[in-house]
DNA sequence: CGGCATTTTGATAACCATCAAGACGTGTGG
DNA sequence: CCACACGTCTTGATGGTTATCAAAATGCCG
């Protein structure tokens, strides 16, 4: 009943992913957590680590996904934000198949996966939303695939700097015109397949071209239409409304 | 009960990702579905397309998930087998966010999506299973983003080798030493995020150090450690076995 | 103020794309 | 059976994009 347990962003979330009764959110505010913060680099989740008995998501500040090549080099897959789950994929599979690691100071809660997987049974909205999300996150990847695959450096950078405004605004997470980027140049690289180097250069010749404004890791976008054309985005792929189907 | 129905090879690959029971596998062999013929390259699903009501999967031959930049390039973010899902996560989405296309000639059987969420939903093993499914198709997507990323093309082109060789003899689908590989080279680099001059370039340094041997698209691995190596791969982001974890 | 991470800039080189053209293979129709 | 057309594979030459190496400038925190 009480209106801000710790869960409630993670709450509004999944309410956006699938249609959530009074009952699913009462189920899901009262559902124990624990919080936990962590340092800027400090490892959730290590690859080849068995699943943990806990799962968990961002209450406050950024996480992301990496796995390493053999030789060393790093590649972020993903980038996560308040409400977001964390580690979510370990209700199911057994071993973790790349790092999370948090990017700024990380506060998150922690539930227990066996309520949380007797939840989702018990109320099959909640177990549609959680579900929901998984494929979401899927889209995304689907989406950086291209991204690095196929976008050279401008594009690349443009379009990241699309996806990031977007899920930060949905977030509510955009401070008027623009939006705290908490990565690095050389993170930002990592997550789009270049050198910090090259990020620095490209990122300078969006600046240049008057598309966005890069003040101490501050991003704004000055032209929208702008930079969406140099990043051929289209938020089509993040579902943000209209994600979940009608119940047939 | 009828021991063959056109489900049976879905059924054996979910029943690898979770625990079936008699009474789950007979509810799924009992699914009533059409099979389906179409041509290499045949749209199955197209970007921004409202979701269909039937879902489908792979009963013979390969297809591909895809996605363009506005400037026209292709990038090939999944290849699929026999038993695999195709159009799975409009189960719950609402709108198509990238393209499948018949890869060969391809029969499918496609099943309704009531049908299929409500054996999901009274039949939690069932709904289990599925989910683990996407979530492995996840864990590939990651792993996809680190070999555009972070591997060169040598190692990228190695890499999906090994995963082929692996899926493809998960799927019993390898003739004695090798596999029928279903790409073009175009269409490989489709996948890798390189030329089709480049990829043929690289393959041929493969086989020229003597690690495959690649005749009219029969691909053998003569040096299993060495294409191993050279592509860092290591299959545990398949979660072939062991993908399930124990229900608590 | 000093130490450290991060950003910035320059010079050079490697990798891969692009362009072009020929070879090979396969299916089709005369 | 041959001729032809078409897709795919192959090879060469060249150029552009991005990596690498190095070092200086800036910003930040104790």
């Amino acid at each position: 009943m009480s209106s801000s347990t710790p869960n409630e962003r993670m709450i509004e979330k999944l309410a956006r992913r699938a249609t959530l009764d009074p009952d699913d959110r009462a189920a899901l505010a009262e559902m124990p957590c624990t919080l936990r913060t962590l340092q800027a680099s400090a490892y959730l989740l290590r690859e080849g680590e068995p699943a943990r008995l806990n799962c968990s998501y961002i209450l406050s500040g950024f996480a992301f996904r990496q796995k390493l090549t053999a030789e060393g080099a790093r590649q972020i897959v993903s980038v996560h934000m308040p409400g977001d789950f964390l580690d979510f994929q370990h209700l199911f599979l057994r071993v973790a198949d790349h790092n999370v690691q948090a990017l700024t100071r990380l506060t998150i809660a922690e539930i227990s996966c066996e309520v949380l997987q007797e939840l989702a049974l018990a109320r099959p909205a909640i177990g549609r939303a959680i579900w929901i999300d998984g494929l979401i996150e899927a889209s995304i990847y689907r989406e950086w695939i291209l991204n690095v695959g196929r976008r050279d450096a401008r594009a690349r950078i443009a379009h990241i700097l699309c996806e990031f405004a977007v899920r930060m605004r949905a977030a509510g997470m955009v401070n008027d015109n623009g939006y705290e980027l908490p990565m690095t140049q050389e993170q930002l690289g990592d997550a789009v397949g270049l050198t910090s180097v090259h990020v620095n250069r490209t990122l300078k010749g969006l600046v240049a071209d008057g598309l966005v404004r890069f003040d101490r890791r501050n991003l704004s976008i000055l032209d929208w239409d702008g930079i969406r054309e140099v990043g051929g985005f289209s938020s089509m792929y993040l579902h943000l409304d209209q994600s979940s189907r009608p119940i047939p």
